[in-house]
DNA sequence: TTTTCAATTGAAAACGTTTTCAAATTCATT
DNA sequence: AATGAATTTGAAAACGTTTTCAATTGAAAA
């Protein structure tokens, strides 16, 4: 397996020159002269000799290695963001390492120690992970972690860490699913997946219940932990049924369009035609929502994107301390057919 | 930013003992007397002192690093591997470096010296990309990198490249979804998204094919460069539009579940009632298969398994040399709604 | 008290690079 | 041919650990 590791020095030896020449050679220095170089290339590319990187980082103080901590990897939306950033940091030479952090675990003093004991060169945190018990412990931890390394939160700012923060505001976003659907003609409108245990899905529910308050019309909430298909479907279930037919909303707006899959199917269940009996709107735009049946009205988040320029910054704020930004993007309605005018207006 | 970087020397001074304590101190070595112990471990976390994992890998030769080769992260299929390999690696002290190669990109030197330079302990590679100019291609970058660390391949074994490979046989799948259609009185079924420059793909139209034959059907098919739902919604457009309505066939099977989204969705478009009009088998049964309208039949694969499974394996194949095997795993059809009894039975 | 042996400790070498600084070489100028 | 400057080169130190090996300590046995 490991063939005869070959060094520097090996390389070194053979061309008749120095370490020191052949680390020239290796970084396109610019005082050595043609006839050296190009002997000592002939003797590299004859072992295909390749600079342990680890040696190398050791000397520079640097990896070349961003980490990224998300709570899945399999979740599309997750999947966008760090796909881009990946990309991005790609192209600038480096590799990113994803260090997950499930939904529902506290982050821990032993789980940043990891990134440190690898001296990464800075870190994207992108939430949407359940609060801490206390709510400095997050802050607290990854404060500590910013110590060594810059932060870039994907996400909306961390209260009590300052950084350079890219999110996109779902509170407008929402406003503008609220104010769509009443332009509609919906009164009765359900939010579904609330929590005020999640970061940025609170913000989604205040979006909501502001506008709603600003239309006079009377909030309806559907809590839940997860927002999974399988939650979307029992959500339906739940908040219909402990409602008279009288008093269903006319249209749901789902926390995002990986529910909103369970909500469709089980609306579609109990025999209801959409957009006709019950409107939906999701959020984030995935992949699939175009694809739904009907296709799913949604907010546009542009994820991709977000872990680009998240990364760009990161990039940067290694080369030089930049000061803490905070860049809010405002997220646009995609208009499907999963929103058409509801055929029941309400009240 | 970079905090005063503390090294395992200032400990040894601050607690009046040698580096080498320490270091036998932070790797819980036996033969160290209580007293000095505990003396250095105060030391340690008053500093909170993380040992530089770069000066250790140096040494140790081990980067405690895996990486996994895939074509896409968004993709839920890779998504899905990646996943259960990176927890699997996570829970041994790994982390997991990923290096896409994205469809219709030759593999290159260049990308493999980037794993080399890195030295990783190991390389999980999963394909379903574009063959390679020429066959040897592949097996011969592969071939070379493989001098450096062990690889596991997720997909069907590369000829020409001996080493532990995990896979469901897909051929064996598309058979069981052919046979299962021609169950319910299919006669004409389609093949959507066959293309034989995909290596993965190959098998399932290989199954596909021999299952025709060995039913005597005459098999329809659809070739398409990308599996996307796009793909799908112009493959039904296409194969349809060419074909008079008498001639259609009455099943599709589509290559993969990403690509059925787009076919069910052109159907819907057509006015077709499924599954009474038209069946549609789908492959990988992906977190919203079940969620489709209708629901899809498909074949179940289970990347999380694989994925899970060839990290063990890469693991262990670090810890000692252990010879090549291919390990090929059955797929499920899951049948749902999407396939049931044909209405118009063929000819 | 001396001897013996085991347990504990530290000095130094090693891992594979890059960088600094001084020495050696080349080259142009007088 | 001698001088000086500019270019090219190599020795050695540094990066931060772990491991080996020999030295020291302490305790038990004589």
């Amino acid at each position: 397996m490991a063939g005869d590791t070959i060094t520097i020095l090996d390389i070194a030896r053979e061309a008749g020159v120095s370490a020191a020449t052949v680390s020239r050679v290796l970084g396109d220095h610019p005082n050595v002269s043609q006839k050296t170089y190009q002997a000592v290339r002939r003797v590299i590319d004859k072992y295909n000799f390749k600079p342990n990187s680890m040696a190398r980082g050791l000397l520079s103080r640097s990896s070349r290695t961003m980490g990224i901590i998300l709570p899945s990897i399999t979740h599309p939306y997750y999947a966008s963001i760090f796909s881009a950033a990946q990309e991005e940091a790609g192209s600038n030479g480096f590799v990113v390492q994803i260090y997950r952090l499930p939904y529902n675990i506290r982050i821990s003093d032993a789980f940043v120690d990891q990134l440190i004991e690898r001296r990464l060169d800075g870190v994207l945190f992108s939430g949407g992970f359940v609060e801490p018990k206390s709510p400095e412990e997050l802050p607290a931890v990854l404060g500590r972690l910013k110590q060594y390394m810059p932060i870039v939160t994907v996400c909306p700012p961390i209260p009590g860490l300052s950084c350079i923060s890219i999110y996109t505001d779902l509170a407008l976003g929402m406003r503008k699913a609220v104010r769509h659907l009443a332009t509609l003609g919906h009164r009765r409108i359900a939010f579904l997946g609330a929590t005020d245990e999640t970061r940025s899905v609170g913000d989604r529910e205040a979006g909501f219940f502001d506008e709603m308050r600003a239309l006079s019309l009377s909030p309806l909430i559907q809590p839940e932990k997860t927002h999974t298909p399988q939650t979307g479907e029992m959500a339906v279930l739940k908040l219909l049924s402990g409602l008279p037919r009288m008093e269903w909303p006319t249209a749901l707006i789902v926390v995002n369009d990986l529910m909103a899959l369970g909500v469709l199917r089980q609306l579609s269940k109990m025999g209801l035609t959409l957009p006709d009996d019950m409107a939906v709107v999701g959020c984030d735009n995935q992949f699939f929502s175009a694809y739904t049946h009907p296709p799913l009205t949604t907010l546009e988040v542009n994820t991709d994107e977000h872990g680009r320029v998240a990364m760009q910054q990161l990039l940067q704020a290694t080369r030089q301390d930049i000061p803490p930004f905070i860049q809010v993007r405002e997220p646009t309605l995609i208009v499907r057919e999963s929103c058409g005018a509801g055929k029941r207006p309400g009240i």
